[in-house]
RNA sequence: GCCGGAGUGGUGGAAUUGGUAGACACCAGGGACUUAAAAUCCCUUGGAUCGCAAGGUCCGUGCCGGUUCGAGUCCGGCCUCCGGCACCA
């Protein structure tokens, strides 16, 4: 070979990468179009938090999304492939306080640096599409969809307990408390008392959940996650009685079949029912006291004491509605007074935390629920409560009723009576959505003497954040501080009213991001349903599996409530999603900042390539795997690519030939054929590694191909070129730059992007001599070559004759001979 | 505690519905080329064992049992790890 020729084949991936990230942009290659035709895909990738640079985990993310989003192009799909920024948060606003920057100054720089980098990476967004939810533009709409829901009555302030981080002085959803602990701080949350904006997500519980079911293509886990989230639950409500003043307290249960065993009551220290029993003297001050002890346990401490029970009597009775008979009413922590009515019946006997309560403060326990009817629970020999299923005993005339037969029997019996009802309940509370900090969008609620809280004007917004001077937080919003903003007329009597202060959080921002992107630029809606319809659903929505019962959920309701009010067509967003794999260092550890262990996808980019770097990132795992990410891990495809793959188009003889022909086997000498037959099986198992975003196989299959491929033994410069051009097809969804490159210099003129994935030839996805297993009795004992679909008789009498079998088979009778079609047959012999 | 998921060579991982376990790589070892090294290429590479060799034999997918002609795959019981929930009445 001559110097010149190996110069060429040389490798220059800064060269080629340029090169075409450059020929593409100018052809806007990855530009959407308006309204896709009837085959259109729609590939969604979370978008970012801007927090300094893109690293590891965005990009093996993104790369996903990508080699999908040109697989599916180059099935001939109109492809939506956006990217945008989740820009507000409270990381900008520590910067802020930190680095005396204003937020927006540092998100803008971070974003700016973070889309350099994916730019670099050449993944194929569409950037005319990108969005960034700290712009007015953007937060005007998201204003927009809080007075559609407070419309409809489905945003709404209420006084409650909430979660309060001390250190970001901010409450907190549910979603954000961790462990007891603040998610982005680690500072153990506090309860606080406090007046806050709520979404009505429970009344779209039902429908979240029963929504899963349309699913098929969501992962199981996620989707259970979910459930138990909403956690719903069938049972009763029944009314209980207070002695004294005759009122009604109800309390829930899911065990009503154990309802004549209740022997005391219990109601969550926070809860307003206490104040309801009119407490005097010493039990008022003894509960007042136990109820500021609660108070000041922390989540965790509270986490912490399962299994410990405390509480203090309240004095009074009340009466069980079924059996007429007086219990006790306590007051105890371990009842929760966000769910169900903040109070339960306590049945010791068949309910592990009431049986432990009843044990230390000495309360009656009454066995009502037998195992079955030949076992008898004994008291003195219980050490803890019987929970399971089984017959009422003890039970005036419900005895002899078993299970959820019943619990059926009780509850029709109580709504019979007029005691109490069916009732389905939720783990899942209302999304607590205000935040009393300045980075976010504010919220468009102007609170009037008069008229009480109005929403913005519509044809007012947005309400712009305004600048403030100081950041730090207090304990209420800094816009609060700012009369300019503050001050303003009610939009509805004229009179002086103030804004509300607090803005929103950054998961109601992310929660309809995914349709600005139909029609971004839209300055008279939030998009234009007959621009966005046609995407819809999101084909494949890519991330990590951290949103599951966050994110994930929140644009699954609004999906559902724009639904309701007319703004999409679909039940669902996404057909299907998928989780990929964390990536950590080499040491299994999460990579961060403050442990200087971010390998940094530019540096590998810079040092390896963009192309040899996603192929490694492909190939070391499978994408909803953890990866320990390493350097060595590009080794293997370092070689592969650059002494194998890439000299193919050395190769290549510039035949004249059509790429979507099929070459007959009957005219191919005996390797040129089975070097097809690889050809083919290999596109196969290409495209169905795709499918299912398995690309360390698809890489492996090429390697396979590449192995069998001998250019030199092939007579056909036709099928010669055929094999490279198909190859390089294969190959650009995962490597583009390398494959536009080899592509070109084959002699296309277009973008291999804009070429037709390849199918494969059916009749050439087997070969016609196949290789079958000979076992006996279940043991590999020899194999032998036999022609495609031979008829069983003969494949058989084959293996009979087989002199290792023989061996095994001599003097023997044989009892079954069982074969499996073209790949293995068993004698069993006795 | 409850609910998911996983456990395969020295390593990352293959095996799409029960049908030849370990594809494809990495590492390691050996060889070729070279004054030498790097690079490249070729060979070996689950364990044990027999054989000069060609080639056999036995064991082997966390552990114990089962179903089946046949189990990494299905069933029952256990162990370990990971993830989720964690007083939800």
């Amino acid at each position: 070979m001559d110097n010149e020729k190996k110069q060429t084949l040389k490798y220059n991936f800064k060269e080629i990468e340029s090169k075409w990230q450059k020929i593409w942009d100018e052809q806007q290659l990855y530009k959407a179009p308006e309204k896709p035709g009837k085959d259109k895909y729609y590939m969604l990738v979370m978008f970012a938090y801007p927090s300094g640079d893109i690293h590891m985990g965005h990009f093996r993310n993104y790369i996903l999304g990508d080699a999908t989003a040109r697989y599916q192009m180059m099935k001939g799909r109109d492809v939506l492939h956006p990217f945008g920024w989740d820009a507000f948060g409270l990381p900008a606003e520590r910067a802020a306080i930190q680095r005396g920057l204003h937020p927006a100054e540092w998100t803008y720089k971070n974003i700016e640096t973070s889309r350099k980098t994916l730019q670099t990476t050449g993944i194929s967004f569409d950037w005319s599409r990108e969005v960034m939810s700290c712009s007015p533009d953007y937060y005007k709409w998201t204003q927009w969809m809080f007075i559609q829901l407070f419309k409809k009555g489905l945003a709404y302030q209420k006084t409650g307990w909430v979660n309060w981080c001390p250190e970001d002085k901010t409450v907190l959803a549910n979603e954000q408390v961790v462990d007891g602990e603040c998610e982005r701080c680690h500072t153990k949350v506090e309860k606080k008392e406090l007046k806050q904006w709520y979404f009505r997500i429970t009344d779209y519980a039902d429908r979240l959940i029963d929504g899963l079911d349309m699913l098929p293509k969501w992962p199981d886990n996620v989707k259970t996650m979910q459930k138990e989230w909403i956690g719903r639950s069938y049972g009763l409500e029944v009314d209980f009685i207070i002695k004294e003043t005759g009122e009604k307290i109800p309390i829930f249960t899911t065990r009503p079949d154990t309802i004549y065993g209740v022997t005391f009551m219990a109601i969550a220290p926070e809860s307003p029912l206490v104040e309801k029993l009119n407490l005097v003297g010493e039990y008022r001050e003894k509960v007042e006291k136990y109820k500021k002890e609660v108070l000041m346990r922390s989540e965790i401490d509270r986490a912490a004491a399962v299994g410990e029970k405390d509480g203090v009597f309240t004095g009074k009775y009340a009466i069980n509605p079924f059996n007429g008979e007086e219990i006790q009413l306590w007051v105890a922590d371990y009842v929760l007074a966000g769910y169900g009515t903040g109070a339960v019946m306590a049945v010791p006997a068949h309910d592990s935390r009431d049986f432990l309560f009843a044990k230390k403060y000495d309360i009656p326990i009454k066995i009502v629920i037998h195992p079955d009817g030949n076992t008898v629970l004994k008291l003195d020999e219980m050490d803890d409560a019987y929970t399971d299923y089984g017959v009422m005993v003890n039970s005036a005339h419900f005895d002899g009723a078993v299970g959820e037969d019943a619990i059926r029997k009780v509850n029709d019996y109580a709504e019979e009576k007029g005691i109490g009802r069916k009732k389905v309940n939720y783990k899942l509370r209302d999304w607590l959505i205000s935040r009393q900090r300045y980075w976010g969008a504010p919220i468009p609620i102007i609170h009037c003497p008069k008229c009480g809280a109005v929403s913005v004007t519509e044809s007012d917004l947005p309400v712009l954040l305004p600048d403030v001077e100081n950041y730090i937080p207090k304990g209420r919003s800094p816009l609060a501080d700012v009369p300019e903003y503050m001050n303003v007329k009610c939009p509805e009597c004229g009179g002086k009213a103030q804004r509300d202060a607090d803005t929103m959080d950054t998961f109601v921002c992310s929660s309809w991001y995914y349709l600005r992107y139909a029609d971004p630029k839209n300055d008279k809606k939030p998009y234009d349903r007959d621009k966005l319809d046609p995407w819809m659903p999101i084909d494949k929505y890519i991330g990590g599996i951290t949103h599951a019962t966050g994110h994930l959920i929140y644009f699954r309701f609004f999906q559902k409530f724009l639904k309701d009010i007319g703004w999409v067509k679909d039940e669902e967003p996404a057909t299907e999603l998928f989780n990929l794999g964390m990536v950590m260092d080499a040491k299994g550890e999460v990579m961060s900042k403050s442990k200087g262990n971010v390998v940094s996808p530019i540096g590998l980019m810079d040092r390896r390539g963009i192309d040899i770097s996603r192929l490694g990132m492909f190939f070391t795992a499978p994408a909803e795997k953890e990866v320990l990410w390493t350097d060595d891990v590009l080794v293997g495809v370092e070689k592969f690519i650059k002494n194998r793959f890439y000299p193919l188009t050395g190769k290549f003889r510039g035949a004249d030939l059509d790429l979507k022909s099929c070459f007959k086997l009957s005219e191919l000498d005996d390797y040129s054929k089975n070097t097809y037959i690889k050809l083919n099986q290999t596109i196969k198992r290409v495209g169905e590694d795709f499918d299912r975003l398995q690309f360390n196989t698809a890489i492996s299959a090429l390697m396979e191909l590449e192995h069998d491929f001998k250019p030199d033994k092939i007579k056909s410069d036709a099928l010669n070129d055929y094999i490279i051009l198909k190859a390089i097809q294969l190959m650009a969804p995962m490597a583009p730059h390398l494959a536009e490159e080899m592509w070109h210099r084959c002699g296309m003129n277009d973008s291999v992007f804009r070429s037709e994935w390849p199918e494969f030839d059916p009749d050439a996805v087997k070969f016609d001599t196949v290789t079958i297993a000979i076992q006996v009795n279940g043991k590999l004992r020899s194999e032998m070559e036999m022609a495609r679909d031979s008829a069983k008789d003969d494949v058989i009498s084959t293996a009979l004759e087989d002199s290792k079998v023989k061996t095994y088979t001599d003097g023997k009778e044989i009892i079954k001979r069982i074969y499996i079609a073209n790949r293995l047959v068993n004698i069993v012999v006795k």
